[in-house]
DNA sequence: GACCGATTTAACTGCTTGGTACATTTATCA
DNA sequence: TGATAAATGTACCAAGCAGTTAAATCGGTC
């Protein structure tokens, strides 16, 4: 396929090698971790296969051993890289500009469009529970990561109370547990409401209204009169 | 552990086999569904092994490949199981006594305590969705099942606007989606949510108050004053 | 220009694991 | 009671697959 792309190097039949490569460490982490990441995503982590990785890659599979050590480790790698890309993203959120209410429904449409467009990040974060998390507590860089969000929520909510806006008493967690549940349902449950209900969770329309409903449904869970 | 049951015939060391046992074929096939449904749901398909799905049993390996053909046949069976459940349940279902805020009120505890209380369940789709539904397609069993409860939600929806009670225009789909998804994450990402954020999902009180919310945010979604 | 650590290749290994061959026992029924 | 089919136990196998060995090559340094 694309192997031989930017780093190729390989000859066509293995035979009249040039034997000559340059060194790129870099390089070839990123291009095995691209790799990784997509057979991890496509198949899951026990179903993944690390010669299906290494063959993705215009490198070996001894390079994956070489420098992630094994295929749990190179599992760890690609979900803390996502993880670090959520939280790059997260930063760009202003809403301290926005009165309470436009706020809120920036954050929620901010979450949502997120999840589908990362379906990725998604699917990993799926394989993640069904393995309990076991690699997200192996992982150091990941803990104590995605707090920012749980703060915007805080502030943006207090402000709505504040305002008399919204109904007090939630819990800013639990708000945007909420928000999250509505946001990641619509990518990761793709597959089984497709084949159980027909019902096409990948086309723009579909996507657009349940867009508009989890907003719907936030505001009005928030909403004072009930 | 519990082995030595009602199927009890393993010697104590292999030796001094008494070499007699009953054939029960329904028995051996439960037994088998029972611990192959452990194994998946704690490892996923890829991740379990049939070899510990066999031990869990009182029958030998020899007998999944005799009832069952081969693992995705297995995993087919215990699939097609969970799904005959969640239907027997949705028949106690009767809604159409109450009023329609009720109804509704109803439909969502129902829902949201289901998947409290079936677990496995959860964890099956999440599987079955990280493998494509692949193995929903190739079953003939489970086409047009849950069809009962969208028309459930269809008709007390219906009632509800007709009622003067709910907003109009919202797919009947769509409104069950949102009540899924708003059940099913706090089982389904009770791994990951419990690691990044600390929150226990699996503890009374935050499930009763993660209960009450959904209800507030589909009534507030469906409520007419926007 | 030779030395050295970092990087990369190619071939190899051994355990895991899904699946099977074959013998044996149990129930059925003529 | 003995023939036959269904059900079960035991031992085994071959492919799959994570991980390794050993050697070669590169990039810089003295």
């Amino acid at each position: 396929m694309a192997k031989a792309s930017a780093l190729s190097r390989r000859t066509a039949a293995g035979k009249l090698r040039q034997s000559s490569w340059t060194q790129d460490p870099e390089g070839v982490k990123r291009d095995i971790l691209d790799a990784a990441r997509q057979e991890f995503v496509e198949n899951g982590l026990s179903g993944a296969r690390v010669d299906e990785i290494a063959a993705r890659t215009a490198t070996s599979k001894r390079m994956i051993y070489y420098y992630f050590g094994d295929k749990e480790g190179l599992y760890r790698a690609v979900l803390e890289a996502m993880y670090d890309r959520i939280r790059s993203f997260e930063r760009d959120l202003d809403l301290a500009s926005l009165p309470p209410r436009e706020a809120m429904v920036r954050l929620v449409e901010f979450t949502f469009d997120y999840h589908v467009d990362n379906p990725d990040f998604v699917r990993m974060v799926m394989v993640e529970n069904v393995h309990h998390a076991r690699n997200l507590k192996a992982s150091k860089t990941i803990a104590g990561l995605n707090r920012s969000v749980v703060e915007v929520t805080r502030e943006t909510y207090r402000r709505g109370v504040e305002a008399g806006l919204f109904k007090t008493g939630y819990e800013p967690l639990d708000i945007h547990l909420t928000i999250s549940a509505l946001s990641i349902y619509n990518v990761s449950h793709r597959a089984t409401v497709g084949q159980v209900f027909g019902y096409d969770m990948c086309a723009p329309e579909i996507i657009a209204r349940r867009r508009a409903m989890t907003i719907e449904a936030v505001l009005g869970m928030l909403r004072l009169d009930g």
